[in-house]
Parts: C-alpha cells; structure tokens; sequence
DNA sequence: AAAATTTGGTTTATAAAATAAACTACTTTA
DNA sequence: TAAAGTAGTTTATTTTATAAACCAAATTTT
C-alpha cells in the first residue's frame, strides 16, 4: 500500500535543498545555507550526502579570493525527487 | 522561505498511521501492522508517540479473550497532519 | 603592520530518532 | 500439557540530524 519513502530524501533539509537546486541553474553553499536557515555544519554534511548519492553535483572554485561551492541537481536527483513526491502523494492524498 | 515540517509527522511510519486513521473510523494495531508492513514493536512506540503528542487516541480492550489496542485520530491530529502537508508543498510544488 | 574579526567551509561530538530483538502475558492447538 | 501463536511492550542497537568546535584564508580594525 504505501511505498517506501527514499530516506535520503526523507529528512527536511536535504528536502530543502533540493527543492530549490530543482528551480535553479545551480546555487552556491551561502545561498543554500540562507535559503534554508541551516547551520553551515549540518549543510556540508547534508551536502555530501546528496553528492554521494549522485542526487547533485558540486564544484568547488574561488569567486575572486573567496572560496565557493557551487550545487547543481543532477538527472538521477530529479528522477529520485519525483519518485520520492509520487510515493509520497499517496501518503498524503486526502489533503491534495 | 521552507515552513518547519513537524517532526513528528516527518517519519515514514508515523504519517502511514496517520494517513490510514484519517481514513477510517478507528483502527486496531494488527491493521496498522498489516497495513503498513511495520514491526510490531516500532509501532508500538510510534503509537505511543502520536498518543503523547494528542495526535491519536488509543484505546485498550479485549476483543473475546485477545487483547485489541484500537486507535481513532483526533482533531488536533487532523489539524497538525494537514498543517504539516500545507509546509510540505512548499517543498514539492514543482511536481504537484 | 599586528591583532581581531569575518568568511566559507569541514570535522568531530552529541542528541534524537528509527528500528529490531528480546521479552511478557496470555491463548490456541496438537 | 507442551509447543506454538497472538498481541503487544521494553530495551538495546544502529542510524540520523544537528550543533559545536575547528581550520585556513581574507578582511577589517587599531
């Protein structure tokens, strides 16, 4: 009856987090840590959690003198989020 | 920008339950269990949880000589499930 | 220019959660 | 009456989320 909610996916920051690298071309490690009120901690690790699983894609590189890590979703991270809000529609159905 | 998700409703098996009692009148455990695919001793706690929370109400009777603990959600769980999916959407409205 | 502060992170430690395994108390079946 | 099943609870283990502490480089302050 109920599929099984990718755990990876289930847990709200990195939920958040791919959320907006869905909207956007790519998002840097600042705009992320704004946009979700994370704590720069929790974000690097939720970050390489997401890379690990090839849900997105990171680049570090330097914007002037400053160091910046760069976020983008990639195909296998988009087709694991849809999946995850199909399984998750039927969990939720009643109030759609 | 991403509302809260209340965390106790953000677990797999805490929102099955939660998402079956909004459903029917009332449910007894084995149906959860069934239902859900869940062991009997994480439901057991879930329950316990949802019940501390004023989620659920639980009540513990025999049905013939077998113990039956039936469980029935409460307003106050139906407010915070459907607060819970109204911050959810935030989250997954690009594939709504 | 030296000291203090800020920036952009990572690593490590702690708190909380999910889950399973072991257990209890009773019932049914062989 | 012994073995197995039912309906759960309690306890222990693993996993996860989160924050705190840290690091290196850059910037600002004095």
């Amino acid at each position: 009856m109920f599929k099984e909610l990718n755990p990876l996916l289930h847990s709200e920051l990195r939920l958040a987090v791919m959320s907006i690298l869905l909207s956007v071309e790519s998002a840097d490690f600042v705009f992320l840590r704004e946009q979700t009120g994370a704590t720069a901690g929790n974000l690097s690790v939720q970050i390489d959690k997401l890379q690990k699983a090839g849900y997105i894609s990171v680049n570090k590189s330097f914007k002037g003198k400053m160091p910046c890590t760069t976020c983008a979703i990639t195909e296998t991270g988009i087709k694991a989020f849809e999946e995850y809000v199909s399984a998750l529609k039927e969990y939720i159905k009643h109030d759609l």
